[in-house]
DNA sequence: CTTTACCTTCCACTAAACTGGAAGGTAAGG
DNA sequence: CCTTACCTTCCAGTTTAGTGGAAGGTAAAG
């Protein structure tokens, strides 16, 4: 699979994919006899990884991190263990303060909604935007 | 309250709030006579609330979008709940990959702790770090 | 009266995660 | 042979969210 068909199979760019090779995210694929990169295709499923951390706001760094231990595949060291540890407390204060925001954004849209949208005239802009 | 006050309170820098007034999310407040900025107490929840919204993986832009429709206060016009709909979706979709990648990370944690933490020498980095 | 700890503005810099563009190689179609 | 659509490297620019530092004002303590 060339760097293209790739990168669109999971809905990115060459140069994102280039990108990620750099940063050690991807490891650098096999070339074709005429430079070009030639990805097995794992990758994609690779690459879906990285955005689904990415969507979920996890820095590149920590990406990294996991990958790695995957990467290693076997070695349970207490090294791999702790750091797995830690991203999984941190993953979950993220999803604690995300459904805190949630209840508090979800109020003010229920107040936002009781209000009667007749009072509100389509052709202007709210005062705010 | 004085802004170094204000941002102590708030576990952010007198930089931080300065920065926030420019991009509008921290309304300008009123001047001493000397001209320091005098900061009502309700600007620590305000400040909580944004970085809660950070720390949540929102952007700034749409913190102060929320932020705008809370100050508006009243007037739920569609174009208001439109926007808290928006977020609450986007905030649904987070939730959702957040959970996806904790399930994920788990099953690595797992197989980690699995294997026995006696064939790991402590003196000895893991190979991958 | 000077030191200390605040505060002010302004401008430049950083880090993360790309994105664009130049300059050039390659392989297939017309 | 030429055009087209790929690919290569390298270097520069962008956006977001701050941070650092200069140059200077202010208020209280020693």
């Amino acid at each position: 699979m060339r760097i293209g068909e790739t990168a669109a199979a999971a809905g990115m760019t060459t140069k994102t994919l280039r990108f990620y090779e750099d940063r050690g995210l991807l490891p650098a694929t096999d070339r074709a006899p005429n430079g070009y990169r030639d990805y097995p295709h794992e990758t994609v499923s690779r690459l879906e990884f990285i955005r689904r951390g990415r969507t979920a706001g996890l820095t590149l760094a920590q990406i990294g991190e996991i990958l790695a231990v995957r990467d290693i595949g076997h070695a349970p060291c207490i090294h791999v263990k702790d750091l797995l540890a830690k991203q999984l407390h941190d993953l979950d204060a993220r999803i604690a303060e995300l459904t805190a925001l949630r209840a508090t954004v979800a109020e003010f849209h229920e107040a936002a909604a009781a209000g009667d949208p007749a009072a509100c005239d389509p052709e202007r802009i709210c005062s705010y935007l």
